[in-house]
DNA sequence: CCTAACTTGTGAATCAATTCACAAGCTCCC
DNA sequence: GGGAGCTTGTGAATTGATTCACAAGTTAGG
């Protein structure tokens, strides 16, 4: 298959948002008109977006919202669940594990992990919180999938090169740093001062009014 | 001035955050090599994403650290302090209240509001918690620049009307929905489920092996 | 002063993403 | 059955971002 653009994956999440939330409503067939009104896109973009992974339409008519969603959930990889351990029990840690949103969508968090012998053993965000001497041991036996780290920019490359080393593929960050992986593990990093940044540049660089 | 990719601002964060590492190390001078090795990119992009700006380097010798530093932290607007108010008292509004990192960086969260009577009186990450009824009056009269959502889906864009129409031009939102607001308001999204549906992209359709 | 060794800044070329535009297919209704 | 009215799927055209490649500027050393 053809490299997908980063952006089309991110564009079929809030198609596929849009597609539960009126198939909640009971509606049964939308358009790619109105998927792009929604989305904040146009129609040609939702319609060359979905034509990477096959017709899913019928011309004339438009989509049915149950089948799409369905497409979609595959394509995007939600028909299973999947085990997500946090690394890092901060408050954004603790947040995080308990972030209902997340088990909506089938990602399960299952094991939090602290270097903080203080927090070891108790709970964060209703999560059990293991050492960190365990992470790689319990990454190697398969028992996540998915890691997210919220942790300080000091200590997050030794631990991706850690949960790489066990085996893990993919990886979102929320430590203010760039981080390298190999070419076969994918990962996403949030940093909130970078997406703070973007507003004040775009705040002292407007031009003054239109 | 030309329209700035929004990709070029995103990298401009991060070099800067670079200079300010080595800077501290007491690294004087730098080049786009160096900068390009450290944020995973080329030369040639550094160059270019400066060249829009103007010309800071020296030929044959590379960039002043400092001059470039402070440069860039004029250009992303991070001269002066921002006021920051976060909207949504939960668990992550606190944790974001509370994150060290956007005090280093000038901004300042000096209000917290949520529409909650049992939170509102109480201090969310050392922050006071307001009434969200009073959120149209405090922007209005100028006490924030910048907002940060921590809302439901749900209130999200009927928040964001409120503080478009109070005159805001900055929201940084974590409301797992897509948003609208006029051309002079800036507006960036993380949306966390998105992210993961990312990474679960990128496993279920990754090459087997290699 | 002149050459060698670097590194920037930037037009030109390439590569990638988005938008256009239209043939083809579907439904409904007469 | 046939035409009107939609809407998809997709090559082609356009727009935007990245990379190339090199002239021009700078320093160091003889």
């Amino acid at each position: 298959m053809k490299r997908i653009a980063e952006s089309t994956v991110r564009r079929l999440s809030i198609y596929l948002s849009f597609l539960e939330e009126i198939g909640a409503r009971g509606v049964l067939t939308t358009s790619s008109e109105d998927l792009a009104r929604l989305g904040g896109t146009t129609s040609a973009q939702v319609r060359k977006d979905l034509s990477f992974f096959g017709s899913f339409g019928k011309r004339g008519l438009g989509y049915s919202v149950p089948e799409l969603s369905s497409r979609l959930r595959e394509i995007l990889g939600l028909g299973n669940e999947w085990r997500v351990c946090i690394v890092g029990a901060g408050k954004i840690g603790a947040a995080l594990a308990r972030y209902a949103g997340f088990a909506e969508r089938g990602f399960l968090v299952t094991g939090v992990y602290d270097s903080d012998p203080a927090k070891i053993g108790r709970t964060s965000g209703g999560v059990a919180v293991n050492d960190i001497a365990h992470l790689e041991r319990d990454v190697a036996s398969g028992k996540y999938q998915i890691a997210v780290l919220t942790v300080p920019a000091e200590n997050a490359q030794q631990i991706v090169d850690t949960l790489v080393n066990a085996g893990l593929k993919a990886i979102l960050s929320f430590a203010p740093t760039q981080l390298t992986t190999p070419p076969d593990v994918t990962l996403r990093t949030v940093n909130m001062a970078m997406e703070l940044e973007g507003l004040t540049f775009a705040l002292t660089n407007r031009e003054p009014h239109i």
